[in-house]
DNA sequence: GGTATTCCTATGGGAGTGCTAGGAATATAC
DNA sequence: GTATATTCCTAGCACTCCCATAGGAATACC
């Protein structure tokens, strides 16, 4: 259960691979950008479907991209600024364990539905998990600060 | 994100239903078994689905069934002792970010694998909001204990 | 113009979800 | 012991999503 899928997996494993390498906007602007066939030859992804994923990251705000001949990605921010809960939003879509979690009204279902607290405070657990941990902890290997 | 199958939200509702009707093994024996038929009706679940999800709780041992006539369904133990996890787990199976969550060793990719650790963080954080909450506290409807 | 790159759209196999259906096994009632 | 009410077991099916793969259009540098 709560399977994430290879989309997000891969896409986090590029953010860290241009994390490590310094691929931030603005600085260290003598590197070139990271092209995504770059990206996936180092990490064993398939080409094609990482340039699919990195244009979505594109898209969030997440990375900056450059087209035609030594174009490739950036981050848009340093990675102690991109918290994991953008980037898992960006490309999975909202913390949503049921879909009546966002209508502050009762369920579908007529009656009183208490599972939906339930549901409620799962989603706002994740979430607090990963609102709390940014790019540069999961780059540095962090997995956790102390504190359950 | 983190979509909860319809399988485990009936089965939830199944229980609470039965925990709210105080059908628990040994107390309250005047009172017949509830039917998975009587379930389905009172909850708009379709009855032949839900009686897959009546079976897969009963073999977890969360359910105490009777067959034949005049049997159904109980609780096998007073909701106070029945953790969330339990459940998920029983109908959704262990929670699971990534594949290689369980394995000790590096992931299927050679080098090092740091996303590792921050998924492994994400399922502790899961399974600790699951432990934390029983059958009870969901009838209850509390949404939290106070503490995030 | 040639080349290297991102970007866009479409396609397809495979797996999982959400049921539906039919009947076998089992227990009670008369 | 037959009828009845229930759980239990297996199979199947439509639908959606996942995980790519492929081809090319747009863009930018040389």
């Amino acid at each position: 259960m709560f399977n994430v899928s290879t989309k997000t997996q891969y896409g986090i494993r590029a953010l860290v691979h241009l994390a490590r390498a310094g691929e931030v906007v603005g600085h260290v602007q003598g590197n070139p950008a990271a092209t995504a066939a770059a990206i996936a030859r180092s990490e064993s992804i398939s080409p094609k479907y990482l340039e699919g994923i990195l244009s979505l990251l594109t898209t969030a705000g997440l990375l900056v991209s450059e087209r035609g001949k030594h174009g490739g990605y950036r981050l848009a921010r340093p990675p102690r600024e991109v918290s994991m809960l953008e980037i898992v939003e960006a490309l999975e879509g909202e913390i949503k364990p049921v879909d009546c979690i966002d209508s502050r009204e009762v369920c579908a279902q007529g009656g009183s539905c208490l599972p939906r607290l339930f549901w409620l405070g799962l989603k706002e657990s994740v979430d607090g998990y990963l609102s709390s941990r940014s790019l540069k902890d999961v780059l540095e290997g962090e997995a956790d600060d102390g504190r359950a």
